[in-house]
DNA sequence: GTGCTACTTGACTGCATGGTCAAGAAAATA
DNA sequence: TATTTTCTTGACCATGCAGTCAAGTAGCAC
């Protein structure tokens, strides 16, 4: 994309990248492109002649944006050796991940299904999310009733909830994730 | 309302009462008034000529919409014994209404936080649901460090996520709420 | 039936968004 | 510097919604 561009639209392509990762990051990948042409100093046109369209421009910038935090995520918990704990942590973590980073919430709520570089990110997180789930469920420590599918949802309702209750405090955020996991532990 | 009302405009005014009660239990309260004068048969200037607002008009059809429901649960409640079983019980079919009944759920997200109708409604529940907490607690049933907030974020995020995930299935959504009542239990 | 007045209509404003394009500006080239 | 080519702009279109109002319609009293 900045291979034989005139000089302006090199240092446009290199701005609008930047603007958008600051506003996406503020506030997620639906924020109107209006805002990330005004933190870049350039036009809406502008964005969508180097970029084509929203999605160009949120392909071009989401896993600068949010690779490391799912991978940080998935070697934090490879570090553990509990099948419970790992379990609890992914969790924990994705769902922390998802208060904190709109964008990252967004991608694991598949809010663009379209996008490849968005749902090679998801299905990382959502892979190591299966194992680790399977590993808890073998291991006896996390109900057998859970699917995949419902581990998915835990995450995407969690999502939802991020989202839409946005005048919670983090901490009341993190106290109540604790109620959800209890529920997943295999009655003893 | 229909005191000294012209024909058309008493007519008019059952007619919008009747179609607001339609397509409000089919969509929430957020439906457009577009739909709901198309229902009518009658322009949407007169719905505003008639109610005076959206909300006038929502005030004027929630309790009908609602208020069984509610009153229904707590009595179905009421004719229980065990504090965790009414505990769980309230917490289940309120949950349910949320899935069934768009509307419900708004009274119950307090989606519209200006109307009095629905704050009454709101509290009718929430009141309630402090009790049946309380009682469960007291008997030791329900872990002691839900607060009665908890309580209200519990509804409010199930409200959430049955208005976002609307392509789950009734049963999954069912099977999943029994994940969340076993956190709430105390540990044994 | 005639005229008064209550009532209804639908086109309008306003707002927020996604996305497009002709015309003008600026860089590159000669 | 003059010409060509690339690039940017911001006004514009479209959509979907809330809410308003001048002008036309229809019920009602006499």
């Amino acid at each position: 994309m900045t291979g034989r561009l005139r000089a302006d639209a090199r240092r446009n392509v290199e701005g609008i990248r930047r603007a958008a990762l600051d506003v996406f990051r503020a506030g997620g990948l639906t924020t109107p492109l209006d805002e990330v042409a005004r933190a870049a100093g350039v036009s809406k046109g502008t964005i969508y002649h180097r970029f084509g369209s929203r999605r160009g421009l949120i392909d071009a910038v989401v896993e600068e944006l949010v690779l490391e935090r799912i991978e940080g995520i998935i070697t934090a918990v490879e570090a553990l050796d509990d099948p419970l704990e790992r379990f609890e942590e992914y969790l924990l973590r994705t769902w922390l991940l998802q208060f904190d980073e709109p964008a990252a919430n967004d991608v694991l709520m598949r809010t663009l299904p379209e996008s490849e570089p968005l749902t090679t990110l998801f299905d990382r997180s959502c892979g190591f999310g299966r194992q680790v789930l399977h590993d808890a469920q073998a291991a006896g420590a996390v109900r057998d009733d859970i699917t995949p599918e419902d581990l998915a949802y835990l995450i995407l309702e969690r999502g939802v909830i991020a989202r839409a209750c946005d005048q919670q405090t983090r901490d009341d955020y993190r106290r109540r994730l604790d109620f959800v996991l209890r529920g997943l532990r295999t009655a003893r």
